[in-house]
DNA sequence: GAGGATTTATGATTTTTGTCATTGATATTA
DNA sequence: TAATATCAATGACAAAAATCATAAATCCTC
């Protein structure tokens, strides 16, 4: 990633200047701008961050620990769009359009946040093109892998979806080869399928060795399996 | 809609400088330079307008005609993200990040198309922040209705989906209650259902007196019928 | 560590939706 | 206008996935 230009030292933030490779295309300026635009806020497990249907008023930077984006449909049921990942700058599809949220986040783990004022955020976007250049690509990444997600939840099996799912989480939010964190309900809310389903599909990929589950953590013991099953499914 | 600020006249494009509300906000020197990138290409019902993989290397306007965003899914199968409205600047996510298509476009009636270099095009949106807010307006709000297909797709039953479906095509491609031009097939890549079972579906449609269909034509008879099939279902 | 809540697991059953085979209708074009 | 595609419609059947009921395991809290 890229190499920090400056060394901005943040004084009441620990990480999130430091560590978030976007900033590094600030200057002194737009840091200090954005440094008096700011707020930390710690979230327990399970605490909602921010809620569809809200006012959008800050973007949230997650320093530690992680989060899920999901859209809350009809009946109750939500939708997971994403896991978050370490600094990314989460605003959303209203950012650029009627400042409302589309998504909801709640904290997975324990997170200590960074909220910055959408109006000082949107000032820097419209001063420093490098960023708002930088900020599209993290942006438009996201958007595509939700166009994957439509395609792979409306066309794909269960078995497929899981797969899809087991590896995007596996590259994505948590470690090494373990899954940690996500319940089955989440995997549910992930994948499209009911819990009992999910239990199911689980049950079949020990079966056939693709994953073990320790402590309700997922293990991955052939990834080229579960590649496999996700092209297939 | 917004006004137009100046009258700049399109030497060769008979349409699109001039209807566009984004242009409108774009300075002649501006328009000059999306002029001298544009071209125009006319198509025929059914072809292809651009291709999910290649290069993006152009934005493409539809002045006159219409057509359908797509997504080419594993196994052939497509999924029609949406349709295009008169003027729409078709760019889609790889605008801002890698500059390849990420969806296909295809022309449902014949169509007359302006397209502008996508260099040209960025360096506008780079000079004009207004323009470029306009643009990110309209980009969202498409991204908006694909988180929106998403959380209907997965979580309504065939009924639904299709209501949900036909009051869009209504509200958006084609004519005052009239659905023109769309056929079993591309509601079975629209709703995420085989044609058969479309075929089932508006026939029980047909029977609950929701909708009538003339020569192909879908007319819609009772909206707030619909509605709440979509609702419920 | 006991009790209660939540999450996980499993089997039986029903519903939903897709697949396959076939026929009829509508365009297109030679 | 006949020939040949392509598209629409229908029914029988199969598969996929959800629902329901119930039990077991795990996690919290007192």
């Amino acid at each position: 990633m890229a190499e920090f230009k400056n060394n901005y030292k943040c004084l009441e933030c620990k990480h999130c200047f430091k560590k978030s490779p976007l900033f590094s295309l600030l200057n002194k300026s737009e840091l200090d701008n954005l440094n008096n635009a700011r707020t930390e806020v710690n979230f327990k497990k399970g605490e909602i961050i921010y809620k569809q249907g809200t006012p959008l008023t800050h973007i949230v930077i997650l320093h530690t620990g992680f989060g899920k984006v999901y859209i809350e449909g009809s009946k109750g049921r939500n939708l997971i769009l994403t896991y978050t990942k370490k600094y990314d700058l989460n605003g959303g599809v209203g950012v650029f359009m009627d400042l409302r949220h589309h998504s909801s986040l709640m904290a997975v783990t324990d997170c200590e946040a960074c909220f910055i004022e959408i109006n000082a955020f949107k000032s820097v976007l419209r001063s420093n093109h490098d960023f708002l250049d930088a900020y599209m690509v993290e942006f438009s990444e996201r958007v595509l892998h939700t166009y994957q997600q439509l395609s792979i939840l409306t066309q794909k099996n269960m078995e497929g979806r899981m797969a899809e799912s087991i590896l995007y989480l596996n590259d994505h939010a948590i470690s090494n080869g373990t899954i940690k964190n996500v319940s089955k309900q989440d995997l549910a809310e992930l994948t499209a399928m009911t819990k009992e389903s999910v239990i199911r599909v689980l049950k079949e990929f020990k079966i056939d060795g693709l994953i073990e589950i320790v402590e309700q953590n997922i293990n991955i013991l052939d990834k080229k399996g579960l590649e496999q099953v996700a092209y297939y499914g």
